[in-house]
RNA sequence: GGGCUCGUAGCUCAGCUGGAUAGAGCACCUCCCUUCUAAGGAGGCGGUCAUAGGUUCGAAUCCUAUCGGGCUCACCA
């Protein structure tokens, strides 16, 4: 803010001349509720360089500010602490400011070499997205969002894991039990017929592992040598050989996932620039490991295995190729990396939305693009997020306790439906459009739900406590907005005329105090790559608006100026909570 | 065992680079629909910020140790 510049300063002028003295910088703080004033200068830190009482200081320093600054209006000194008081026609035309900026709080992205790279979603290709993928979705979907409104080019990418044995294992089912099942004629969605074929190889294999065991082999054994298991892992030998049956009916299967994968893609609102396959980069790495060999990063063992000392790290030695020369899935990471760079040159710094399960795992992988010498090595981070667990425990994929993605979606939209009947307010809507609305509420709650925690704890997710719709949820701040819009359609006069010159009521000094931090959230929440910070930021705003709702009156405003200007707030509130909400992959009703 | 991470009200979570008496929501209790959407508002109850030390004018925040939960320590991805 402007403001605090100005006042900074002042503050340091004024320590000048009271005290012959010089300031660093100036500690702010907004003022806290019980005491009167807006913004609070901190005087203990000054106690380094100006030796004195505290209070005395913070009344000299008051002084002085009211009588310089004309936008400080008054001020009081509470221990160590000055409260300022800032005038309101300074609120009033900050206010006109932000009600005339086409995207508040956005800066306009540079074209230069700081745009990012976010990676997100990475599904593997047998079975369909979960709970899991629809955090990981969210995060990297809006975290992309708010990077792209602090002013940087945004690329949105995917790595799909479309190759290796998981895949081979549907494939092996469905030839054997799939009948020519296709999505066509089952009506099933691509990823979810192929997913079942998982299902069914794992049933399956557990078969074959008990009969062994019965004819007295170990269960150890019996895991190596069943039947089906030598069957894929065939296949995989096939499908690395290039074997033309093999390689297509692997190009058919994860055609089907693809699609039933862009349905619920679509379904949550989120999408991607670029595509990586691993069947196309999991040969990739080798070239870098051998300049990595040649600049002294990596060494060899005596079994011509590769490998990357990180022990002055406090790390360990850590493998990037096999003796048999073969890739890992570090090589393939580091390959892809300088790929990706290689495809989009203005890239310069990436951000990895993956499991914290994964930590150390890209801890190492930065410190050796680091250790490689690439410059866009020092801005990589690892979007690492907790687990999502269920009230019945964690998510086992084999137990069936999963929570599908595409179902969750569904039934989030039904019980909004549920509930939004009861209150009904979309008289006059048609069916479609009250569709429509159910579908925005019930996304909004779930979408709000997981992303208003910060992204590195782990979420309970409780279902039914999920559709909550009071409090810090989706639903309550759309509400809001739909109300809004309800003040709009009912004001019938010029909404463009200035109001200047306003005594403000003290609901609506605090509103604009919020609006007013809106660009630096979106620059923290960047940096912080924490669409929480947003959410938190939408929520106390709405929880403003509310109480300037209910105990101000708008359309009864004393004066034609005043009752403008209060429909103006509204509708500057709501613009800024449709905008926030569009950084976190939300949108917003005209009436619920 | 080593490394990383989390531990704040009965529950779910905020708490920015250390700052005033630690904040919201849910639940529970009181009030407020004759005015713009009550999915709302005003208030009450509820805390040894896991524990113990340390750093300093000042610590939920930084450091150390301990306890508890999670993740991770493959020539798997």
């Amino acid at each position: 803010m402007i403001l605090q510049e100005t006042i900074s300063v002042h503050v340091k002028t004024a320590i000048k001349e009271l005290y012959n003295a010089t300031l660093a910088s100036v500690e702010f703080q907004a003022t806290r509720k019980e005491f009167e004033g807006d913004v609070t200068v901190v005087v203990f830190p000054m106690l380094r360089v100006v030796k004195g009482n505290p209070v005395q200081i913070g009344e000299a320093i008051g002084k002085y500010l009211e009588d310089h600054v004309e936008e400080i209006s008054g001020y009081n000194v509470v221990k160590g602490f000055l409260n300022l008081v800032i005038s309101d026609t300074y609120y009033v035309k900050y206010f006109q400011e932000i009600r005339k900026e086409e995207k508040y709080g956005f800066v306009t992205p540079k074209v230069d070499d700081t745009s990012v790279m976010v990676e997100y979603s990475s599904p593997n290709t047998n079975k369909p997205l979960h709970l899991g993928h629809i955090r990981n979705n969210l995060l990297g979907y809006a975290v992309a969002e708010i990077i792209k409104a602090s002013g940087k080019k945004v690329y949105k990418t995917q790595i799909i894991n479309d190759r290796g044995i998981h895949i081979c294992k549907s494939m092996i089912a469905w030839q054997r039990f799939g009948n020519n099942e296709t999505p066509e004629n089952t009506g099933l969605k691509g990823d979810k017929l192929v997913g079942n074929y998982y299902v069914k190889f794992d049933k399956v294999y557990k078969e074959e592992i008990a009969t062994l065991i019965e004819k007295g082999n170990t269960e150890e054994e019996a895991k190596k040598i069943a039947p089906i298991l030598l069957e894929a892992q065939e296949m995989l030998r096939k499908w690395e050989s290039g074997d033309e049956d093999v390689v297509a009916l692997w190009r058919k299967m994860n055609g089907w996932v693809y699609e039933g994968f862009e349905k619920t893609y679509k379904a949550l609102g989120v999408d991607f620039d670029s595509y990586y396959y691993e069947s196309n980069t999991y040969l990739l790495g080798k070239d870098n490991i051998e300049e990595g060999l040649q600049k002294g990063v990596f060494f060899k063992k005596g079994d011509g295995s590769v490998w990357c000392d990180l022990t002055d790290e406090g790390l360990d030695e850590k493998l990037v190729l096999r003796s048999d020369g073969t890739a890992v899935y570090m090589t393939q990471d580091i390959g892809t990396a300088i790929q990706r760079v290689k495809d989009n040159p203005d890239v310069g710094g990436m951000i990895y939305t993956v499991g914290n399960e994964q930590d150390y795992h890209f801890k190492v992988l930065f410190l050796i693009l680091k250790k490689l010498g690439y410059s866009w090595a020092e801005h990589l981070h690892h979007l690492s997020y907790g687990m999502v667990d269920l009230p019945s425990g964690k998510m086992k994929s084999r137990e069936g306790t999963v929570v599908d993605a595409d179902d969750l979606i569904v039934e989030m939209a039904t019980t909004a439906k549920s509930i939004s009947k009861e209150l009904g307010k979309l008289e006059g809507y048609s069916n479609e459009e009250k569709e429509d609305v159910y579908n925005i509420i019930g996304l909004g709650a779930l979408k709000y739900y997981i992303l208003k925690v910060d992204p590195k704890k782990r979420i309970l997710f409780n279902p039914e406590e999920s559709v909550d719709f009071q409090g810090n949820t989706g639903p309550f701040i759309q509400y809001t907005y739909a109300r809004i819009q309800a003040i709009l359609r009912k004001a019938d006069f010029d909404l463009e005329k200035d109001s200047t010159g306003l005594k403000l009521h003290e609901k609506e000094r605090e509103l604009i105090k919020q609006l007013i931090l809106y660009p630096e959230i979106i620059q923290y929440a960047a940096k912080n790559q924490s669409p929480a910070v947003i959410a938190n930021y939408t929520y106390d705003l709405v929880k403003g608006y509310n109480s300037f709702f209910q105990n101000v009156s708008i359309f009864g405003a004393d004066s034609d100026s005043e009752k403008i200007f209060r429909v103006q707030l509204s509708k500057v509130v709501g613009e800024t909570i449709k905008s926030a909400f569009g950084l976190m992959g939300i949108q917003v009703p005209n009436r619920m």
